[in-house]
DNA sequence: CTGAATCCAGATGGATACTG
DNA sequence: CAGTATCCATCTGGATTCAG
């Protein structure tokens, strides 16, 4: 009986699916950079994020941001002032990302002086 | 005087580097996948993790080794059979992505509940 | 100010066939 | 078995312009 073999590999599908959904939320070049961004300051505006992540174009900000919004990591507020502002905010979801991104950030550290400085 | 503000800006940007830096390591369709598939077996032959890793083609499969092994994630082992075998193996640097994968496992699980099935 | 629309170059990645 | 080479469709993302 094969049971247990099987069982594991299940596991160890059920585990790479769940990565999957994680990095599929994270994808795209500015992602984590535009949620670090938000988390740091609270609330965040469109003009500032687009300071904040050197880089980024306004097309690939709004998309980005979008798709966030769609995975319920952000929250976008239209503010009535002449002209308009916005502001983004992380969702409660959102910030449960801040302890990932910590992890990430160590390992990139270390991983930096691994492949460059020695 | 801004230092305070300043010193600020200078950890988010550091912060986001580190990051930036780990999420280059790990970019690639197939890279996380490819990484739980040989950890969860110890060793294991290209054949193996193109079965393992549903989807990949032998094309992507090589190239992500290939990346994966220039970042010292995962050492590359050709044995003498007959026809030659090829062995992949997380080095111990490679390892210590465990926690972080896992962390992406779960919360990956908790995102999929909020955005599907609630 | 906050985007959306368009255009376009370059990267990504699948399918297939081939080599040692 | 473990890749490499080639062709080709699609995706990505920058620059620029336009709109509410």
């Amino acid at each position: 009986m094969r049971c247990a073999i099987t069982e594991f590999q299940q596991e160890q599908k059920k585990r790479m699916r769940s990565v999957q959904d994680a990095m599929d939320a994270l994808n795209g070049k500015w992602k984590i950079a535009i949620i670090s961004s938000i988390c740091c300051y609270g609330k965040r505006r469109f003009s500032d994020i687009l300071n904040d992540v050197e880089g980024v174009s306004n097309r690939m900000l709004s998309k980005e941001l979008k798709e966030l919004e769609l995975n319920q990591l952000v929250t976008r507020t239209v503010l009535a002032t002449q002209p308009i502002t916005v502001e983004y905010e992380l969702t409660e979801h959102g910030n449960t990302l801040q302890t990932i991104i910590s992890e990430l950030s160590g390992w990139g550290i270390v991983h930096r002086k691994k492949i460059t400085g020695k």
